[in-house]
DNA sequence: GTGGTCTAGACCACG
DNA sequence: GTGGTCTAGACCACC
């Protein structure tokens, strides 16, 4: 499980990473029963405070997607690939949803809002072509 | 000039009213030389407390998009349309772009993602109809 | 709104917070609408960290029983006193439930549950007396 | 000797074998001298790590109820019936007295909290007839 | 070793 | 002023 964290896109950190667990429960990178790394090693994976990989984790139990073993780890519950995969695209179409709103709201046409849209999907494979060639992180704000 | 003001959806309320702002002054709606209406009328209007209104114009002389006309309040500069005619796509398009790079980073196919982009755009078109209610059927959304 | 917190009677401090809010709002000691006190006022008057009032206001914005007001703080919100009614007793009996289950299994008999009770509970009204006025009529102040 | 381990209830696992095993001897499934079952068999029964069964028995030295047989396991010491014995209700009260106290402060009536305590009595009576049907989990997973 | 709780304090966003 | 986020680190319970 890689997990893109960009600080910041405005996304607080805890919840980037509660994001993406589920969509790797969904796409199972993480099965049933799995342990997610532990809150020491995933903060250091990631380089950000163990406090807030920790945040990010109890969130994720109280959506029932996590539950603790004692003594060894955080472990996916049985119930998670079915809430994960509901999820997964409600949590994309919440975020795409403010956006087109917005947008809408300016008069900003369906038609020019495909042809962003299309631009965006192309940046996007283009940028995957340059990484698959060289592991280089790109276009990071912060 | 009508704002729509949605607290919250992540949006701070004194950038949402900047960015409308910009918006309208793209959309012609505000002329140049045109005056915003006064920080009280506006915190009035959108029922939110005056210095927020404040802020978002403050904001707003620092881009050089309004000017303070002295005693009768805050006009747009003539450089303004340009401005905001050049920002009206790319302020969409930075917000845009964070969302699909998170669509894109979990797998989410760019099909997926533009099966999502229609069925919110068809939801807005009906949120429209149902708000209008007029009988029109030319499918114009401007 | 009185608070009592007992550190530590294995219960943790952000969740005493959390339930006796609840209850406030069960009891109407908590009305819709109203603030609850500020992190850091409420920090400062039960004497614990801020950040421990804070995540216990967390807690209540995720039940839904607060909605955080735009600079102002966080009120209760509407469904709040329907969620905490309900939760009122269950709240009390999810603790209950856990104590006499282990008594049950261990061959305490019923009626020396009964027993306990009473007589606990008897021990409770006597520190009212205690604690509060005893009806003396005579006017000492301490 | 039969353990009702529940993972979790709040109360740590070896805690709950230290309670339990007292409650054996006070109820005399357990004599004075008789042999506790070994940590690894115990903690196959109840199905926890050895090292938990371990500190509960540790616990249970310190506390004079347990004694090592060199060579043959720990054994029940003379003392630890009157013990037991002593200790049977004061664990439970103990327990019963904080959630009775919290009910006690939240305007919870003596008489809803002989409520809850009766149809707590009456649901565990109604569990024991279906479990003495079939010898099943009481249905806590976790 | 694991996660949980709490404290302390910096910094930011918002109004 | 408000709450939110994040960092840092101590201490504890559990296994």
């Amino acid at each position: 499980m890689q997990l893109h964290i960009e600080a910041s896109n405005g996304i607080p950190i805890y919840e980037q990473i509660c994001r993406q667990v589920k969509f790797a429960i969904a796409n199972k990178a993480l099965q049933v029963g799995e342990h997610v790394p532990s809150v020491r090693e995933m903060a250091g994976r990631i380089a950000v405070n163990p406090n807030t990989v920790s945040r990010a984790y109890r969130d994720l139990q109280t959506d029932g997607v996590l539950i603790p073993i004692r003594g060894t780890g955080l472990a996916v519950t049985p119930e998670a690939p079915a809430k994960c995969n509901a999820e997964r695209l409600d949590l994309i179409r919440d975020r795409l949803r403010i956006v087109l709103a917005e947008a809408h709201h300016n008069q900003i046409t369906p038609d020019e809002i495909r042809q962003l849209v299309e631009s965006e999907l192309h940046r996007l494979e283009s940028l995957d072509a340059d990484n698959s060639l060289k592991p280089v992180t790109t276009g990071e704000t912060a």
